[in-house]
RNA sequence: GGACGUAUAGCUCAGUUGGUUAGAGCGCACGCUUCACACGCGUGAGGUCGCAGGUUCGAGUCCUGCUACGUCCA
């Protein structure tokens, strides 16, 4: 550790500032967990690991700063701070940066190479260039390989930013602890029944190959159009719908309409004819046709919507898929469906299929009128390009309330149980929850993520054994059934007939960030320090993500300890561009997160961000940051004042004003600490920030005559200034770390980070408890003013003396007037003090000669 | 269409359980080299509290309706 200076610099300065004071806390361990702490002394975070492909933004700042405010509090009021740091390096991100950077890719039946070693030339691979075929592992460890990197620079940017986060406990989604935990997780789920897999109809990316999860996808708007397009009645009528999506009509298995719509109701139960392809389909019955849409009667096709999957299983429908799973149209036909003109739509896109049956039909005559263009909402993956298709496909569930009434009302009521900040984000997840139409889709078809580990059995004819996996021991996790081989069998039995063969799939990122806590805790590999912070304490996060990754945490802890993950849950706001939208890319791109923290200082971020409250949309503004840097050098100043003069000894503070400032302060550190109670950090700064501009502008000004004198006035009013200076870097320590600390170093032992919080009993004892006393400071506030106004309006020097002052006040003001008269005097230069008597408060200055102008020294 | 949130000075925001004349910072204007600080200090101007009703002795604050914006969900 490095010697303080123990003495204010003359030149008190922010610059270097981060650098050297985190050197100090590193070496110290100052924020280091004390894992021999009891759960009561704790206070746990589970903190959200941030994506590592890609970079920090100043959203993260933002964020995370409130999370390390709390923190910090926390840690003052004796609470053992339990603040870990995880990376969320599993998932797509990063599956597509591997790829480029290597050109690999993962080909799960390739056995793995321990020897692989990656092109020589990685990461400068041209657009396009041929990809080498490695086995998972292989792949996952190129991953990790990758991720090291960045996530020491975003280790670096968040100890810039001034994170007390005890590094000795970091976590990464798709390092092994993770993946034994997610595993391990999996396999309870699916002993009690919670994960179960199934075949069904699955929202599906064609670009990525994979299902999603309901939680994952997103409404856009897009151009479309209602074609009319007729069928045929046995008789030979024509029925008319309206669809957007012509395409699909080989893959139509019946007409549906709304029961009481007498147009369509003498359909029911007979049939029609498809366009072009000629198949014979059932016109039904349904509550859930909008009689108001199109014409009225629809065509339901396997699958164009998530409404047809629901027909399809209420009216027992059969499927006719024509839809593959890269987006492009089967090469066959369904059953029934004539092979022409089927063949010339075959391997389309859905797009270009589109095109081309809508000629199809405007040359049969049975598409009616001009296509009538709308824009409609259509369901993508949150990441995808392009509209998501509806393939049936085998996936793993786990249960979370959607299908199953008794589960939603114990998840909603552990929503009542979080104590939200702000409140109001409950009724984001009890809306989210409530709106739930399945069971969670935890299974991806893709390869970097943590592999489900399981295995099933081939029969003589090579067909799996879903009914009876093969599981590991949890002894053995984490697995990738890929490479491992499960007990009682050989490698060579693997994927032959009378083998075993390996689930393909991996887990959803979500399916294992949802265990954070269990993660960062220990879970099963620690016991011993999972006993001692879980529940966690608090869950911070942004809002967005509640119906993710918040919801998750619960299902997973509701599911694996029947509890809550944690007690608190607090929701960090957007940050808005100065147009008020979320802030932009271009914004972004061209603020950087370290840019910020270099031109501004990381405590004028850190203000800028305390100044965002939870729950509250934040502008991006700079203005704030300047702002902050101005208070911390401000602060640097003042406290250089306060200790410029010669510690008094012990002994009491005399004077009226001294006394009432430190019982003013004492109520700001009730309302300070009040406000982090609540969470409410930003009511703490506001506070503790006005309290010390006044402290400035006018305690400072009205004690500065006094203190450079000598004597028990003199004494008091250095014992003022250092019992004051002394609580307010306290107060402040949690939002400006590095001035403080800075300060403190000047004339304290030990970190103040490492100091107990403030209470304001040991103020009001040193301020006396007279209860008319502390009002003497606020009148003397208001004289003075009075004076600099004088000043300022004859637009002369503030040394102006004044010759004679006038005071007219009500005896009560007279009578604390007269408590700080000599204080006013001394700072207003004042040379003779009139008192008159009046209603209210009334000052009058006579000016006198301004000084001479003197050259400044420097 | 539903849920939630927001609306106060040019800008960013406070305003607690209703209670004197609605506050702060930034910006702006005018000044001041002042012995902690020119990365400073002082003073000042600036508001129909989104709109319309209602409750009340009294409404920025409570109730109802509406409008605009944002987020999430259909």
């Amino acid at each position: 550790m490095s010697e303080p200076t123990r003495q204010a610099p003359d030149r008190p300065t922010l610059d270097g500032i981060e650098a050297r004071w985190n050197a100090v806390w590193q070496a110290d361990g100052v924020y280091r967990f004390d894992r021999s702490s009891e759960r009561p002394d704790v206070y746990s975070i589970d903190t959200p690991p941030p994506t590592v492909s890609g970079s920090l933004h100043v959203g993260h700042v933002f964020s995370y700063t409130h999370t390390d405010l709390q923190a910090r509090y926390m840690r003052m009021r004796g609470k053992r701070v339990f603040y870990p740091m995880g990376w969320d390096d599993n998932g797509l991100p990063t599956e597509r940066r591997v790829q480029n950077y290597f050109g690999v890719r993962c080909d799960p039946s390739q056995p793995y190479d321990p020897s692989y070693a990656p092109p020589a030339d990685s990461g400068n691979l041209k657009k396009g260039a041929p990809q080498v075929s490695i086995s998972r592992q292989n792949f996952v460890e190129l991953c990790q390989r990758l991720t090291v990197e960045d996530e020491k620079a975003f280790e670096q940017l968040f100890t810039r930013l001034g994170l007390s986060v005890d590094w000795t406990h970091t976590y990464e989604t798709i390092g092994d602890r993770a993946r034994r935990a997610a595993q391990r997780g999996f396999l309870r789920n699916l002993a009690r029944g919670e994960a179960y897999a199934t075949e069904a109809p699955t929202l599906w990316d064609v670009d990525y190959r994979t299902a999603v999860a309901q939680a994952e996808l997103t409404d856009r708007e897009l151009p479309g159009a209602y074609h009319r397009i007729g069928f045929t009645r046995p008789d030979g009528e024509k029925v008319f719908i309206e669809t957007t999506r012509p395409e699909l009509i080989p893959a139509c298995v019946a007409l549906v309409a709304h029961p009481d719509d007498e147009r369509y109701s003498p359909l029911f139960g007979t049939t029609v004819t498809t366009p072009l392809f000629g198949v014979e389909v059932p016109v039904h019955a349904h509550e859930l046709a909008d009689p108001t849409k199109g014409s009225g009667i629809a065509m339901i096709c396997t699958f164009g919507d998530t409404t047809d999957v629901t027909w399809w299983r209420e009216l027992d429908l059969p499927v006719r898929s024509i839809v593959a799973r890269d987006g492009r149209l089967l090469t066959t036909p369904p059953d029934g469906v004539a092979p022409e003109p089927y063949a010339e739509l075959a391997g389309k896109t859905v797009k270009q299929a589109q095109k081309r049956i809508v000629e199809l039909l405007a040359d049969s005559g049975d598409l009616v009128g001009e296509p009538q263009a709308i824009t409609h909402p259509v369901k993508f993956y949150e990441r995808g390009d392009r509209p998501l298709e509806i393939v049936t496909s085998r996936q793993w569930y786990l249960r979370n309330g959607g299908r199953d009434a008794d589960l939603r009302d114990d998840l909603v009521q552990r929503g009542k149980e979080i104590v939200w900040h702000p409140g109001f984000m409950q009724s984001r997840y009890e809306n989210w929850v409530g709106g739930l139409n399945g069971d969670w889709l935890i299974s991806r078809q893709r390869f970097f993520g943590v592999p489900f580990p399981l295995w099933y059995r081939l029969d003589e004819a090579g067909e799996p054994d879903y009914d009876a996996p093969l599981l590991p021991d949890e002894a053995d996790l984490p697995v990738d059934p890929t490479s491992d081989v499960p007990a009682g069998m050989t490698a060579e039995q693997r994927d032959v007939p009378g083998g075993f063969t390996a689930d393909p799939d991996v887990m959803d990122t979500w399916a294992t960030s949802s265990l954070s806590p269990q993660i960062a805790g220990g879970w099963e590999d620690d016991p011993d320090l999972f006993a001692r912070v879980f529940p966690y304490d608090l869950r911070p996060q942004a809002h967005d993500i509640i119906r993710t990754w918040l919801f998750a945490t619960v299902v997973r802890s509701h599911h694996e300890h029947g509890s809550l993950p944690w007690t608190d849950a607090a929701l960090s706001g957007w940050i808005l561009d100065p147009d008020r939208k979320k802030m932009s890319k271009s914004i972004g791109n061209v603020v950087t997160p370290m840019g910020l923290l270099e031109q501004h200082g990381t405590d004028a971020v850190r203000y800028w961000a305390a100044n965002g409250r939870l729950g509250t949309d934040t502008a991006f503004d700079e203005g704030q940051m300047k702002v902050g840097r101005r208070l911390a050098v401000k602060l640097l100043n003042a406290s250089k004042f306060a200790l410029a003069f010669p510690e008094a000894p012990d002994g009491p503070v005399t004077e009226p004003l001294d006394r009432a400032l430190l019982t003013r302060l004492a109520d700001v550190v009730d309302e300070a600490t009040a406000a982090f109670e609540a969470y409410d950090y930003t009511r703490a700064l506001e506070r503790t920030e006005a309290f010390f501009w006044s402290y400035c502008d006018d305690y400072i000004e009205l004690v500065k005559g006094r203190a450079y004198g000598e004597g028990e006035a003199a004494q008091s009013a250095s014992r003022a200034l250092r019992l004051s200076l002394d609580v307010l870097l306290r107060l402040f320590a949690p939002v400006l770390p590095f001035a403080t600390e800075e300060v403190w170093s000047w004339w304290r032992e030990g970190s103040v980070h490492a100091q107990p919080w403030p209470g304001a009993a040991a103020l009001r004892d040193a301020g006396g408890d007279d209860r008319s006393d502390p009002d003497c400071l606020s009148v003397a506030a208001d004289v003075l003013q009075a004076v600099r106004r004088a000043k300022s309006e004859a637009k002369v020097s503030m040394r102006t003396p004044v010759t004679v002052l006038t005071v007219t006040a009500p005896d009560p003001v007279a009578e604390l007037f007269a408590l700080v008269e000599e204080d006013v005097r001394n700072a207003g230069v004042v040379e003779q003090v009139v008192r008159e008597r009046g209603d209210v408060l009334a000052v009058g200055a006579e000016l006198g000669e301004a000084p001479a102008k003197v050259q400044r020294s420097s």
